[in-house]
DNA sequence: GCAATACTTGACTATTTTAGTCGGGTTTAT
DNA sequence: ATAAACCCGACTAAAATAGTCAAGTATTGC
């Protein structure tokens, strides 16, 4: 079980533009400075949450990204569902695929999965952007 | 974030040794028909349950493994310890390592992953393996 | 004792995922 | 016009995962 670095460069990002302005926007090219993530591969994410609008690209010279929604609406699950980052359970294989809709003893650990599935995401439902920043206020 | 098989094997085979007799030894080979995983792969899964303790094995014609505590004293984190399988944060890059040690914007990320170890973990010492056959006292 | 069953161990491999690069765009302020 | 920035899709290297394979060793029942 692994939380990967997409999800986690994702939440580093999208704190540092919350502790920086929310008014004027921030290039990929200062966050890559300062959180040490390539610019190509910031591109990419952010790519993704542009699309789940969480936050607005400004073209252009003097351009940028901005917050779409305050901090505190921004949960992390919105986060990581923009990148693909979810708690994904193996799924049953194809041939034993029958035997599953049912309740045979094959899938005794879907209900369990299933559960903790609900549990992580609760968790990432509580926890707000804001949160993030308001721990760390200790600015740079 | 992903949930592998590994550790979804475990706990299916866990729970079919479990469901069965606690006496008498039941066999990799009645695991591997019953649960549909290859006997190879299993063999790999139970030598690392064995090696953590969780199960013992009986060796020659009629041997098994039997379940070496009771199924209300064998926890899921025990299981997923046993198989390596554990929340996996990624690492900091070498070259920020030093930056990381701090208290870095670098590193804002590392509390709430370490948070969310926490409560992960929380939620698999309190699932035993008891917990799951009882779920599914519906036999075969 | 010997054959069959079942555990033991370690190396090997294919597939998939992840993490990231690269190259070519388009937009817009100045 | 030009430079700063976003935009987009294809490509690739490395790592993890999910197995397979082969050559054992131990134990029981006959």
């Amino acid at each position: 079980m692994k939380l990967t670095s997409k999800g986690r460069y994702a939440v580093m990002a999208l704190v540092d533009i919350a502790k920086f302005d929310s008014i004027n926007p921030v290039s990929l090219r200062d966050i890559s400075l300062r959180q040490g993530i390539s610019i190509d591969y910031l591109e990419q994410i952010f790519s993704k949450l542009k699309k789940y609008e969480i936050v607005k690209s400004i073209r252009g010279i003097q351009g940028g990204y901005i917050l779409n929604r305050k901090p505190s609406e921004i949960k992390l699950n919105n986060i990581f569902d923009a990148v693909d980052e979810k708690v994904k359970t193996v799924q049953c294989k194809k041939e034993s695929k029958k035997s599953c809709n049912g309740k045979s003893t094959k899938c005794v650990t879907h209900d369990l999965w299933n559960e903790l599935e609900t549990h992580i995401n609760t968790f990432f439902e509580q926890k707000s952007l804001e949160d993030l920043v308001i721990n760390k206020e200790s600015r740079i």
